[in-house]
DNA sequence: ATTTGTGCAAATCGTTTGCATCTGA
DNA sequence: TCAGATGCAAACGATTTGCACAAAT
C-alpha cells in the first residue's frame, strides 16, 4: 500500500475547491467574504493556487513562486500576510516539523503528518492512523489546545 | 497534580552529571572523550551547564547568555557548533516545537513533549504519558526514525 | 608538529515591518 | 470616500560560514 490512501482527505474548502472552474472562482470569493477578509484579487489568485487542486503543504516561497510562474503579481509580503490571515481564520493550518520554515496545510481537518526527512516532503496522516491515548496529567491550569504527532521517516536501507 | 512530576526522568548523562562536583567534571571529559570529542575549556564549560543540574530544554541564545554569566568566554557561533556536535553524538537531542527557534533536550530518553503557547516553555512528559498506537501504512521504502508528539497547551480559563 | 577547536565578523535565510500607494465596497 | 490591502525595500532574528588564531594530543 502506498502513501496515495493518506492523501484523500478533505476539509471544507478543499470540497467547494474542487469543484467547477466557474463556480469554483463563486465559492472562493465567497469563502474569503464569510471569513471576513475581502476577495481582492491576490487573495483570490492564492485561494485558487492553494485549494484549487487538492490539498498541499506549502511554504511561502512556493508559493510565491507558483504566483509568479503564473503571472499572478504578488509580492512576498502579500503570501506571508495572507497565508497568516488564511491560517487565522481556519482556511489553512500551520504545521510544525522544521525549525527553520513554516509550513502550511491545506487540509485543516483532524490529522498528522508523516515529515520525511532529507527530503523535507510532508504526507498527511489520517487522524484515526496514529493513536493517541491516555496523556498523563498536565500542570495545573494548562488546558490542550492541540496535539501535533509527526512521524519522522527517511527512506528504508 | 502539577508539572514537577513530569520533569524526573533521567538519561545516562544526567545520572552522571548530577553527581559531585568533582567527579562530574571528571565524568564530563570522559563524556566527552568517549564521545569523540575533544574535551575543551568551552565545551566542558558547557556541559556543565548542560548537564549539570538536571535536565533542561535551551536555545543557543539562552546557553550563550548564562556562559557569559559565568564569565565563561564562549562565542555564539561555538555554542552552535557544541549544541550540534552533542547533539550528533546523542548528548542532545533537537526538539522541533516552535518554527522559527530551535530548542535541544538534554533528556535523550524516550518521551514527548509539552509546549505552553505564548511563554514558549517546554515541558518533558513521561513516554508512556503518550500513547501512539497503530501507525498506518507508510509509503513503500520507507522506515520510521522518530515519532515525535507536541502536546501544545495554553493557560486555561 | 599536527590536528582540531574557537572567535569574530560578514554573509545567509526566512520572515516581518514601515510606509507610501492602490483598490474594493 | 476611505478603511483595508498591497508592494517595496529596509530591518530583523536566528543560524551559518570563512578564515586567522589558539589550544589539545
Amino acid at each position: 500500500m502506498d502513501m496515495e490512501d493518506h492523501t484523500t482527505f478533505n476539509s471544507g474548502v478543499a470540497l467547494l475547491a474542487d469543484s467547477v472552474e466557474g463556480s469554483a472562482a463563486t465559492s472562493l470569493r465567497t469563502i474569503l467574504r464569510d471569513a471576513g477578509l475581502r476577495p481582492t484579487r491576490q487573495r483570490l489568485a492564492l485561494a485558487e493556487i492553494l485549494f484549487g487542486n487538492g490539498h498541499r503543504h506549502v511554504t511561502a516561497e512556493l508559493i510565491y513562486d507558483e504566483a509568479i510562474s503564473k503571472a499572478v503579481p504578488v509580492s512576498l509580503a502579500t503570501i506571508y500576510n495572507t497565508l497568516h490571515q488564511f491560517t487565522a481564520v481556519g482556511l489553512l493550518r500551520e504545521v510544525v516539523v522544521d525549525s527553520s520554515k513554516t509550513y502550511f496545510d491545506t487540509n485543516t481537518s483532524e490529522h498528522h503528518h508523516a515529515f520525511v526527512e532529507g527530503r523535507d516532503e510532508i504526507i498527511d496522516l489520517p487522524g484515526d492512523a496514529v493513536e493517541i491515548g491516555e496523556i498523563g496529567p498536565l500542570p495545573s491550569g494548562m488546558e490542550i489546545s492541540r496535539v501535533d504527532v509527526v512521524v519522522r521517516v527517511r527512506k528504508g536501507s
